[in-house]
RNA sequence: GGGCGCUUAGCUCAGUUGGGAGAGCGCCAGCUCGACAAGCUGGAGGUCACUGGUUCGAGCCCAGUAGCGCCCACCA
């Protein structure tokens, strides 16, 4: 690879911007990210992307998803394993039909006028247009995924996949239709799954209304927020032990402005604390009443329409009003007629639709269900048993809890963007074909065929998403070569809504689970704590952040930032990480633009792909390897146990302050003399971190990979670093560790003391400190008399004319009270008799050395 | 109503089995030392939310209080 020198030497800056669109094209042309469907999967490593919608835009929740994926996916590329990042995206029926749907909008059409076909048309060519948008995005996070395979939950092969569900599921009686109550969405104008409700407080107006009793002047008061349903009441309820109503039980209440008798039944459902504990019941509009409806074989009433208007049953003079206008039409007649008897404002939880916002109106329609609880088991057993393991641990028990108290499934969607249902109806012999390919005429009696107009519920198509995306149901290579794959990463928010499920249908359909392992992250909330939400305005646009500091930039922070709780976005963080990738570039620089190679030699190791072994000559070298092996060890175990907060921080601080700060200064003359052995370490150390780092901040380092003369080839592929443990060597860790801190002591004091920063102050040893003490703390050592003017651990300094008396003698005293201090707290800690008896015998020594030490250098 | 989590430096967060409180940013002071001022060196700054308990010893364990957040739940 033709390095250029005169960018390493001239760039004082890493450029982010000019390299990253470069060198991801470099790693595409390299086919890298496209491994052969080979092997089996114990033997691959693979990752289901969580398939983002067509419609969407990468945003912080994806930036971070992907980071940790791509972290794991290239550190095990890396260790020569096939390693496949499964791409796609959702075709996410509600929010596309409605994106569409709105653009029809502005040109004044509906998607009513255009008629099913041309609709869908429509969506298809927006799809072709817009669709790969977020696809893009991705790219410029550096994910390394398999653009080659980029699948899409429309795609033939996939809806053959979810037809083949469909029918697996409906011949073994899982699937089936019927009449029942739904979250009805007036915004989509569609039913929705429990899951896409979200519950939220809302304060609404509480009102009383008496219900007559027939044949008695009696009253029941029974309490709503929605008066408008009244209109489709069938019964009042009361708590079978309540005594207060026990002889009206059987009985029946004459319903105001409609004149229906309603039975008065006993429930234990009622509370009678509740109001006058007496209920009313409407099975057509609330769920709790359609249970109790269901159970008392009541009649069920619609008086609310999918459009959200009153309908014929609620009456001629209410029919056609909107809910709200209901509402006004029937308190004003309610008050007329006396019959409210109170109005109070009440605050409770409302369930809204997740898709569109609106306030979900329950009704009983004609859909598709899915049965769950078989299906559940082997997924609860396989979470029980590990199979699947779920990292925060703490999140297997909400997940258990809720498999445990799985209900039915609301699989069917009004729409028309999605998997059509395949069924098909004969409407000459009411015959109900449930097929994966569509029949020609009905079987029973020939007669025309009509498919079923709903569609699929999203997440139908991508509960299937690990092995519909790798060619299931055929048994194709990639099935066998990466099914189950290794590990899924997923906000919590989809937990039950698409983890919960792929886990059950990979072990109906694939006969396996679908991953190893799921970790759930923390989300990354707004810098002021509040979710980031578009519609908030607090979302903050991972691609600005990528434009102002680097993709890999914002991929240390967001790991850095990541953890088990939520946090607060840190811009501070992706500074971080633009410092490092700054810090990388430049101590390279300095390693590169120094280092004294041979250049055959170097043809030789590059074409082995080896860099030079180590030579450690000195304790500080031996050092260096040794803290660097620890290192990789550390960061490796971090990566592997998804800890990506510490592995980016650990990396770091190895880097900057052992690396950089330490090691690169201790060995500078060495470098600059040309020294072939420290060459030989440096480039030794270059080349393992950033290895090691690569799976963090791709680019940086496969740029800098460029540079380095035993390159053979690109650092994606390049071998990832083991921990050579022989390197460890804790003898020199000690030594120079001490070094260190009695540099760090003399540097602490001259600043002190005030001694200008450039002098160097004359001194005498105790023993021999390290050559570099001296040098970075910008002391002279030397045999001469003279007195000292004062002791820095073994050092004693002597007077120079640099160095103010006076401040040194306040210093003096300064750490003299200090030690005073300790040596106070020392022996009161050592004189407890209790700490001496009980506490294990290394403290208490440590604590008498310390001691020790305060005192005699007090003396 | 149930469950989970959080409260540590000015800010954002770490704190592994209980043994003298850490990082990054910010702040103060000093540095053009042949990689980097997106840098280097030094420094200030904390009753670890509160109360009580266990312990020789508690940020960490236990009980409770307050505040914040999330998830689940059919109470009109």
């Amino acid at each position: 690879m033709a390095a250029d020198r005169k960018t390493l030497e001239e760039a004082t800056r890493w450029d982010p911007s000019e390299v990253e669109g470069r060198v991801f094209a470099e790693w595409i042309e390299g086919g890298y990210f496209h491994p052969e469907a080979e092997g089996t999967a114990g033997e691959s490593f693979s990752v289901a992307i969580p398939p983002p919608n067509v419609t969407g835009a990468l945003h912080m929740g994806h930036a971070l998803n992907g980071s940790m994926q791509d972290a794991l996916v290239r550190m095990n590329r890396m260790r020569g394993r096939r390693a496949l990042w499964i791409l796609g995206t959702d075709h996410a029926g509600i929010a596309t039909q409605a994106v569409v749907e709105k653009e029809l909008r502005a040109e004044g059409k509906s998607r009513h006028e255009l008629g099913r076909e041309a609709f869908v048309e429509r969506v298809w060519s927006w799809k072709e247009e817009y669709g790969s948008r977020i696809v893009e995005q991705y790219k410029r996070l550096g994910a390394s995924c398999d653009y080659e395979r980029e699948r899409f939950t429309l795609d033939d092969g996939y809806v053959r996949a979810v037809y083949r569900v469909f029918k697996q599921l409906y011949d073994k009686g899982y699937i089936y239709r019927d009449n029942y109550m739904v979250n009805w969405d007036p915004g989509s104008h569609s039913a929705i799954s429990d899951l896409e409700v979200e519950n939220r407080e809302v304060e609404d107006t509480l009102y009383s209304i008496d219900y007559p009793v027939e044949g008695s002047d009696r009253v029941l008061t029974v309490a709503t927020v929605r008066p408008e349903t009244m209109l489709a009441d069938t019964a009042v309820a009361v708590n079978p032990g309540d005594k207060r109503y026990a002889d009206l039980v059987g009985k029946h209440c004459v319903l105001p402005l409609v004149g229906r008798r309603l039975p008065i039944i006993a429930d234990e459902h009622v509370d009678p604390e509740f109001g006058t504990g007496a209920l009313k019941i409407t099975p057509g509009h609330d769920p709790n009443d359609f249970e109790i409806g269901r159970k008392h074989g009541l009649e069920e009433i619609g008086a609310i329409g999918p459009d959200g208007r009153m309908t014929e049953a609620a009456g001629e003079r209410f029919a056609g009003l909107s809910a709200a206008e209901a509402q006004k039409a029937v308190v004003a007649a309610l008050r007329e007629e006396g019959r409210l008897r109170a109005e109070e404002p009440y605050v409770h939880s409302v369930p809204f639709s997740h898709r569109s916002g609106e306030r979900i109106e329950p009704l009983v329609s004609l859909q598709w269900f899915c049965r769950m609880d078989e299906l559940a088991q082997p997924a609860i057993e396989a979470v029980e048993r590990d199979e699947v393991r779920i990292t925060p641990p703490q999140w297997k028990r909400v997940y258990l809890d809720w498999m445990r108290e799985i209900r039915p499934w609301c699989v069917s969607r009004q729409l028309w963007w999605g998997h059509r249902i395949p069924v098909w109806y004969c409407d000459a012999c009411e015959e109900t074909i449930v097929a994966e390919r569509e029949p020609e005429r009905c079987g029973a009696c020939d007669g025309p065929l009509r498919q079923e107009e709903d569609v699929l519920d999203t997440w139908f198509s991508s509960a299937i998403w690990p092995f519909a995306t790798l060619g299931w149901p055929d048994d194709t290579p990639e099935l066998r070569a990466f099914y189950p794959t290794s590990f899924l990463t997923t906000a919590r928010e989809i937990l039950f809504l698409w983890v919960a499920r792929m886990i059950m249908t990979g072990i109906e359909f694939a006969g396996d689970v679908p991953f190893r392992d799921v970790y759930v992250h923390s989300v990354i909330q707004a810098r002021d704590g509040r979710r980031m939400s578009k519609s908030l305005g607090t979302g903050i646009d991972p691609l600005e952040e990528i434009d102002k500091h680097g993709a890999d930039a914002l991929r240390f922070g967001l790991l850095a930032m990541s953890s088990t709780q939520d946090v607060r976005y840190s811009d501070a963080k992706v500074q971080q990480g633009r410092d490092l990738a700054n810090k990388l570039w430049n101590a390279s620089r300095l390693i590169l633009m120094n280092v004294k190679f041979d250049q055959n030699q170097s043809h030789t190791n590059a074409a082995q792909g080896q860099v030079p072994a180590p030579v450690p000559v000195t304790p500080e070298d031996r050092w260096l390897l040794s803290r660097l092996e620890r290192t990789i060890g550390s960061v490796t175990a971090k990566l592997e146990a998804y800890d990506f907060a510490h592995a980016a921080t650990e990396a770091y601080s190895f880097f900057w302050s052992e690396l950089c700060d330490w090691y690169l200064e201790i060995v500078k003359p060495r470098l600059y003399e040309g020294e072939e052995d420290v060459s030989a370490t440096l480039l030794w150390a270059l080349e393992r971190v950033l290895a090691l780092l690569h799976p963090l901040m791709p680019f940086v380092t496969e740029e800098i990979w460029r540079y380095h003369p035993a390159n053979d080839g690109h650092l994606a592929v390049h071998a990832f670093p083991e921990p050579d443990e022989s390197l460890v060597d804790v003898e020199a860790e000690a030594q120079v560790q001490e070094g260190i801190e009695l540099t760090r002591l003399l540097r602490a004091w001259r600043d002190l003391v005030e001694a200008p920063a450039a002098t160097v102050l004359p001194a005498r040893a105790d023993g021999e400190p390290q050559e570099f003490v001296g040098r970075l703390a910008r002391f002279e050592f030397g045999d001469d008399g003279g007195e000292p003017i004062a002791a820095v651990g073994p050092v004693k300094v002597l007077a120079s004319a640099e160095v103010d008396a006076e401040a040194v003698a306040a210093r003096l005293e300064r750490r003299r009270e200090e030690l005073r201090s300790e040596v106070g707290r020392g022996e009161r800690k050592l004189g407890n008799e209790g700490f001496v008896a009980k506490a294990p015998p290394e403290v208490v020594e440590e604590e008498r050395v310390k001691l020790e030490r305060y005192r005699s250098e007090l003396a």
